[in-house]
RNA sequence: GCGGGCGUAGCUCAGUUGGAUAGAGCAUCGGUUUUCUAAACCGACGGUCCUGGGUUCGAAUCCCAGCGCCCGUACCA
């Protein structure tokens, strides 16, 4: 059994006091969040003004930036629902908000526009202000904090399984689930990262079977225990095919294993053990992190508690030898249907199974860790699974007063090879997750030698394991999860587009100048004249859209939005880069483009991190 | 049958939940380096947003009806 051990939280140190709502005619420091800020302004103003009502929503979002930074859209649908006139509703809550002293002329800029958008456009002042007020990592994070301050969250992931190597199905929990995770951490949730490991299935009745047929001692298997396991139960699952009578003897033993049988239990521990050891060293190569691993065994002596409660309140009923809840109420699952869809949440040959123990760990969680929230992280055709999960347990907390966490089913897609079909070998096997690894190291370590060739050979290797492992990260995380995706090795190592590596590469020019220039990149820099060049103008905006796309990705836990923000923001740099030569002469000039590279640096530097990459010094 | 998802440029994908002239990358064509990493940058070409209706100031986005593909449909997880 696991250890337990919980997530140490210590209070942060804050640099700022965020000016969330205050004016920004202060000349000391501008609004860290603007879009925020001109949100509330505006219900506030709109709340004393003529013609608007407190329901009034200003709908603040980003702009194209042909019409400036951040637009309104809200007076549109107010004057539609209350039928005005659209325009001068718009002109009347800009002169509010123009006489209420909240919008500095000298820092922002109110227009009306088209039907009835209001437009709002930040001076240079204010961009570069902004970039003077915050620099620092936690000065970021201390705006991004709020969104999920202090909130117990437990995030069910990567859901490893046993007795059975991880193949290329793993990648996306364990990808997908760490960037979740850090973000949620990052924005001030109180996190405990639970992995719900499947230790407890039918599969060990056949394996056990082999293993005794065999006489094989699982101590003496070695490094590559978990292969030989793997191969063992393909082994019994066949020979149960050639000789039928052999599956009795594999029931047997699943029935000895249930019932505490001394032999059996530990060679089921053995099993567990291999596997835990063979997944830790997959867990340090991706980066995956677990604060706790209770599995499918760990509930094994809790469901019947499930069964009794369910009962009690009259939610489950024997159906066809087993118990289950049914939800008439939901078309799908209704028992008038053709084909009937209720929860099972117990075999008919009175065994548990995964709806048992899920439905055990939401009340461990609830009852042990005080979860205010959980996210369960699995493919998308598990979605039914969840729903009646939901489903099953509101209704059951509601009948007992237990507190009801939030719940969520945060869902992914396949990965498809280029035939469109999910990501197999050659002949039609799955990937084994170890090789994918391998390969991508040894792919990125071919392209790096082969544009750096002069670089020490450990140096071509360490770049080779960032870029590599990263690539496929990144792969995984910049596009919708809940899509498929095509597999392109040859895409997700390009240095062109939407990849890790023009990202890292960004990171790695900037490192390259601050070596020039001899100055540390999170040193404070003296002496800047403020953003003037078109270049420099484009990327301070940019720099200033992290925390919405923070809070973007946030809501809907979708990865993508952030590494859309992070290609964006390296485009920027890029073109900013290409533009103005950062070393030159005149020393106010070079002092605020190096402040520009240092800002740039930090955000993408703090955005790959949370999504699990490894920024490099140079490549 | 029921339910879920998808359909956007030749290809791979975005599109902040109903906003302004639908965007990137690749591919194709053209340009930029005595300059901080050209592994880069700039430009051009490229669209029946699957089809047909509807809702309204306004639709790729919402509603209805089709077409096509993927997935799920109790005792695997």
């Amino acid at each position: 059994m696991s250890t337990y051990k919980y997530p140490v939280y210590l209070f942060r140190c804050f640099k700022l006091d965020l000016p969330q709502t205050a004016s920004c005619l202060s000349a000391m420091s501008v609004w860290f969040n603007p879009s925020h800020a001109i949100e509330q302004t505006l219900r506030q103003v709109a709340a004393t003004t003529e013609g608007f009502s407190a329901d009034f929503e200003p709908g603040v979002r980003p702009a194209d930036p042909k019409f400036g930074d951040y637009q309104a859209n809200g007076v549109l649908g107010y004057a539609k629902k209350n039928d005005l006139n659209p325009r001068e509703l718009g002109q009347k809550l800009i002169d509010a908000a123009l006489a209420s002293g909240q919008f500095d002329p000298e820092l922002i800029e109110l227009a009306l526009a088209g039907p009835g958008f209001i437009n709002f456009k930040l001076s240079n002042t204010f961009l570069w202000q902004w970039q003077l007020d915050y620099s620092t990592k936690a000065d970021y994070q201390s705006g991004a904090k709020e969104l999920k301050q202090g909130r117990r969250i437990v995030i069910d992931y990567p859901s490893a399984n046993t007795a059975k190597q991880a193949h290329i199905g793993h990648l996306r929990p364990m990808v997908i689930g760490q960037a979740i995770a850090r973000l949620l951490d990052f924005c001030g949730a109180d996190l405990i990262r639970d992995n719900h490991i499947g230790d407890w299935g039918t599969n060990f009745g056949t394996l056990i079977m082999k293993i005794k047929h065999e006489g094989i001692d699982l101590t003496t298997l070695g490094d590559d225990a978990l292969v030989t396991l793997d191969k063992l139960y393909k082994e019994g699952s066949a020979l149960e095919s050639k000789q039928p009578e052999l599956r009795d003897v594999s029931r047997n033993e699943l029935v000895k294993l249930q019932n505490g049988d001394l032999e059996n239990t530990r060679i089921w521990k053995q099993i567990v053990e291999i596997s835990k050891v063979a997944f830790d060293k997959l867990f340090v190569q991706m980066g995956v992190e677990v604060d706790i691993t209770l599995g499918e065994s760990f509930y094994r002596d809790k469901v019947q508690r499930i069964y009794d409660e369910l009962t009690e309140v009259g939610l489950a009923e024997e159906s066809e030898g087993a118990l289950v809840v049914w939800h008439d109420e939901v078309k799908k699952f209704s028992r008038d249907n053709e084909r009937p869809y209720p929860f099972n949440i117990r075999k008919s040959d009175g065994a548990s199974n995964y709806a048992s123990t899920d439905l055990a760990t939401v009340l461990y969680r609830v009852r042990e860790f005080k979860a205010e929230e959980i996210i369960y992280l699995t493919d998308a055709r598990q979605q039914d699974h969840f729903q009646l999960l939901f489903l099953t347990t509101k209704k059951w907390f509601k009948a007992k007063g237990y507190p009801l966490p939030e719940m969520s089913h945060v869902f992914w897609g396949t990965i498809l090879g280029a035939d469109k079909k999910p990501f197999k070998t050659k002949s039609g096997e799955s990937i084994k997750l170890q090789e994918l690894l391998d390969e991508a190291r040894s792919r990125a370590y071919e392209v790096v030698t082969a544009k750096n060739p002069d670089l020490p050979e450990d140096e071509r290797r360490a770049i080779a394991e960032s870029v590599g492992v990263g690539a496929m990260k990144y792969a995984d995380l910049s596009s919708n999860r809940t899509q498929d995706y095509v597999f392109s090795w040859d895409r997700l190592l390009s240095f062109e587009g939407n990849t890790a590596p023009y990202l890292l590469y960004a990171i790695a020019r900037i490192n390259s100048i601050f070596r020039k220039v001899g100055l540390d990149p999170e040193a404070p820099i003296e002496g800047a004249s403020p953003a003037e060049t078109e270049a420099e103008l484009i990327l301070a905006r940019k720099l200033m859209g992290f925390v919405t796309a923070l809070e973007l990705t946030l809501n809907d836990l979708r990865p993508h939005f952030l590494c859309t923000y992070l290609y964006e923001l390296a485009g920027a740099y890029s073109g900013f880069y290409n533009a103005d030569k950062v070393m030159v002469d005149d020393e106010a000039v070079k002092a605020r483009r190096l402040i520009l590279c240092a800002r740039t640096r930090t955000i993408l530097k703090t955005g790959l991190e949370l999504l699990g990459l490894k920024p490099l010094e140079r490549m």
